[in-house]
DNA sequence: ATTGCCGGGGG
DNA sequence: CCCCCGGCAAT
């Protein structure tokens, strides 16, 4: 955080002393007190411009350059929980009956949606030889410090290939080969997991992923056919869940983060935006999933949506379909009747420009507007670009306009 | 925890 | 007026 750079040399030569935080005020409008080194030449008023803009992109640079510097950091901090994890999940098998046979699907990837695929073969007994959960090999070498770069902590003896190439859709298993995540992290044996269909007033449960599919597609999507063809409409009509002790809840990370509420007025009932899936599934996947997966161990009946977009949005299913696993309070439900979404999804295709435009709730307000008008506060709704405190920063202080500096409302970047 | 800024206070 | 800060609310 050293701003030794040639604000440091201007300012040395320039005029007299250097205090660390006062810098910056060289090219300040208001007061002139540069003025008295030099007269003032071109040169230097080139030379202040140059400064400024040195200024800014300095602490543009910085804040790239930090935000590199995270994520290695973070990264071996999660790969240690992975394997603190991975270790846990091994022990808890270990010491639980292998009663049940391992479930069809990989259960943590499934906010893709796809995994359906990965699955192939829709067969009832797809006790599924190729799964095999090397849990030995982890166990063998629990230390793990620091696998060079970005291995993965999770499968350290075997490469096991990824299922099925198949086709396109798979976002997410190309998502975990981008990122390096962990990918197959498969369930241990001893868990039941079942397929609920979430259509309202039907709440039937099936076995398999197929069949449950299949259900959907005929019964409530009233597809023709012999139906080998699914759009993947359907996933958003079934739920996986899970019975059993076992313990670790993992999938309710990706239903956590769900805001209790939210108003039907809202435009789209997707808040999170589609085109990022994959970053979802790998942010859900470690700092989410990591954290919760290991509290909350109790219940006993889990629900897990496999899809970002099922679990995302706090929809709520009138009557049937309400899954309160331990009288905590969860929930899911679906309000706004299937018609919401027809054939894909949410098109991936709207990506939202991140950064450059501003993007605004606009809301239709209905006919709700004026409250009580008389009342006091009326605060500001709160600027919403960057004001000069945070584009500056605070050891620019003085390069703020002057209302924020009073604390006021910046008048520089209005909104 | 950070950030925007209202309300209020001192000069 | 100018200048600053406590503290609150939104993030």
């Amino acid at each position: 955080m050293t701003f030794t750079f040639q604000s440091e040399d201007l300012k040395r030569d320039s005029s007299k002393r250097m205090s660390h935080q006062h810098v910056f005020p060289l090219a300040m409008e208001e007061d002139g007190r540069t003025a008295d080194a030099k007269p003032p030449h071109r040169a230097l008023d080139h030379d202040k411009e140059s400064t400024r803009s040195v200024c800014l992109l300095e602490q543009k640079r910085k804040v790239v350059s930090s935000s590199i510097d995270v994520p290695p950091a973070r990264k071996s901090s999660e790969e240690l929980d992975m394997d603190k994890v991975t270790a846990a999940m091994v022990l808890t098998s270990l010491s639980t009956s292998p009663l049940v046979r391992s479930p069809p699907v990989r259960p943590n990837d499934g906010l893709g949606g796809s995994w359906k695929e990965a699955v192939g073969v829709p067969s009832s007994t797809s006790s599924s030889g190729y799964w095999s959960w090397s849990a030995p090999s982890d166990q063998s070498n629990p230390s793990t410090p620091s696998p060079p770069l970005s291995a993965d902590s999770c499968k350290p003896g075997r490469p096991q290939a990824p299922p099925l190439p198949d086709d396109g859709i798979d976002e997410a298993e190309a998502s975990n080969l981008l990122f390096d995540e962990p990918i197959p992290r498969k369930r241990k044996n001893s868990m039941k997991v079942m397929f609920k269909c979430l259509w309202k007033n039907c709440g039937k449960v099936l076995s398999t992923a197929a069949g449950i599919q299949k259900h959907i597609r005929t019964i409530h999507l009233g597809r023709v056919g012999d139906s080998d063809y699914s759009d993947g409409e359907e996933d958003f009509y079934y739920t996986e869940i899970k019975l059993n002790t076992d313990s670790v809840a993992d999938g309710l990370g990706s239903l956590a983060p769900v805001s209790p509420s939210q108003s039907m007025a809202s435009p789209s009932p997707f808040p999170i935006p589609e085109s990022s899936r994959a970053e979802i599934c790998a942010k859900t996947e470690t700092k989410l999933m990591t954290p919760l997966s290991r509290s909350a161990p109790t219940t006993l009946y889990l629900v897990h949506a496999d899809h970002a977009y099922q679990a995302t949005p706090p929809v709520t299913i009138p009557g049937s379909a309400k899954f309160t696993p331990n009288g905590s309070s969860f929930s899911i439900s679906w309000q706004s009747p299937p018609v919401t979404f027809t054939g894909i999804p949410v098109s991936p295709t709207h990506n939202h420009l991140m950064g450059a435009g501003e993007q605004r709730p606009q809301h239709t307000h209905t006919v709700l507007s004026s409250p009580p008008r008389g009342t006091v506060s009326l605060r500001k709704p709160r600027g919403e670009g960057k004001k000069c405190r945070k584009v500056y920063g605070m050891e620019n202080r003085d390069m703020w306009c002057t209302a924020c500096r009073w604390k006021k409302a910046c008048q520089r970047f209005t909104d």
